[in-house]
DNA sequence: CCGACTTTGTGCATGCGTTCACAAGCGGTA
DNA sequence: TACCGCTTGTGAACGCATGCACAAAGTCGG
């Protein structure tokens, strides 16, 4: 569907059918798979690969080399058919795509155990992220640097993100804090928030998040305990769905 | 579909439809919504309410209401028409679906900054999950007690895990050793892993792997960023889809 | 005891994402 | 130049998840 490029098309149509369209059309669970392919493709242009056909770059990103192609079809058609792909040619691609090419001031809010990694992995995983800006409540942390930034009280946090520009903001505060910290972060213009908070934000429309929930993880892992360990008994059993705990398993 | 419960049914089937079958059937993001939903049943039942309907729920777990009741219905009818669901119930059939009726062990690989927060937060987000083991390579923290828990040298990671019966392994490590650190879980025995280092894990398909990729979260936010910021740049122009900046965009 | 009202549980339709399979296109070779 | 083999790009089929809308089932008031 949408346009193709350059089919001989003879409408009043420009030649370049826009970015815009192609990003909005992007699934995002594509928008994910790209980041994985972008790191993977990284890794080997630094140790010198140039080219790489979608077979093997599938395997390295750990997916399915159709799903790998449809996957970069999204973004256009940048590939040699009967070669592959170039290298360089894809990263950049993608993360002009990802919007990779601007720089984005990131903002940790919450220096406990997991801000202080947060803030010290420092120009944060992969470049293009540096942390401008770090706040807490804890008067004792006030103007401590970590990872090379001083922290400021977190009264402060609309008028330094406003200044320096923040457009991500990540919440790492204990919960009761994070809705707080949240509405403050929207008040001062921050549009996406990382949240590591387990609590579920209620944001304006205009505002995206995204959350990464330890213990939502570590349960869907349990559930997966679960399930193997019934498997394994049903199997060692029988077949008839009645196992040997069956009592256990009921309160 | 499936048996229905207690229909008045009268095939040779036992009363009982076993939740295994059940377990199998739930969709994977229906588990991870199933651990919010107990989340926020957990702090309402702390606030004493006892009742809850899918509505009030659905808001305060940031879904739709009747997503909330498909995905109760997966575990089963415990619901009361034209009231609502029983809070302590529905709490004690999530965690028993979930597998948290039994303790998973976990042990950390990795003690830097962020395996230094895993470790703290002490039995882990949520009850349940006890760190029962510590390892790294590094020397100098050997022996070095973490929340309560000595480190180990990363060599015993083997005899340890296979002792304390862990179940589940947090690789927390540098992005070369992840694969290593992996392959060593799996040989004793770990089926379920969650990473944190950005690498592709490759596992035999018995192990269960879940990432937290900070790169690929930041990066996801990105494209959000970029994609409203198009927008924004094409109604501000007009809407034919060629933005002002339409040569800043390409390379 | 009955009727009105409320809320669950779920069949069905819709849409999105994944997978398949193959034509189109390109480089290499004779 | 013409052919051959390889790999991309994508139309189309499939399957899963979401959302809708309503019957079933319960409570409450009279």
């Amino acid at each position: 569907m949408a346009a193709q490029r350059g089919e001989g098309e003879t409408t009043t149509t420009p030649a370049e059918p826009a970015d815009r369209e192609r990003a909005r059309a992007i699934p995002e669970a594509a928008v994910a798979r790209l980041a994985v392919y972008l790191r993977v493709l990284s890794g080997m242009a630094d140790q010198g690969v140039t080219a790489v056909s979608s077979e093997e770059l599938s395997q390295a990103a750990g997916v399915n080399a159709a799903k790998l192609r449809k996957d970069l079809s999204y973004i256009g058609s940048y590939g040699t058919r009967g070669v592959g792909y170039d290298v360089e040619v894809l990263v950049s691609h993608i993360e002009r795509i990802l919007g990779l090419t601007r720089n984005h001031s990131v903002a940790v809010v919450g220096i406990g155990n997991l801000g202080h990694a947060l803030a010290n992995y420092g120009g944060f995983p992969g470049r293009g992220f540096p942390v401008t800006a770090l706040f807490d409540v804890d008067a004792d942390l006030i103007g401590i640097p970590v990872g090379g930034i001083p922290v400021n009280h977190i009264d402060e946090i609309t008028a330094i993100c406003l200044e320096r520009e923040v457009s991500i903001g990540v919440i790492a505060t204990p919960p009761p804090a994070a809705q707080s910290v949240c509405d403050r972060l929207v008040s001062a213009g921050v549009q996406c928030i990382l949240n590591f908070a387990p609590v579920v934000l209620q944001v304006p429309d205009n505002v995206e998040v995204r959350k990464v929930d330890l213990a939502v993880e570590m349960q869907i892992l349990s559930f997966h305990v679960a399930r193997r360990a019934d498997e394994a008994a049903s199997v060692s059993v029988g077949n008839n769905g009645l196992g040997v705990d069956g009592m256990v398993i009921r309160p």
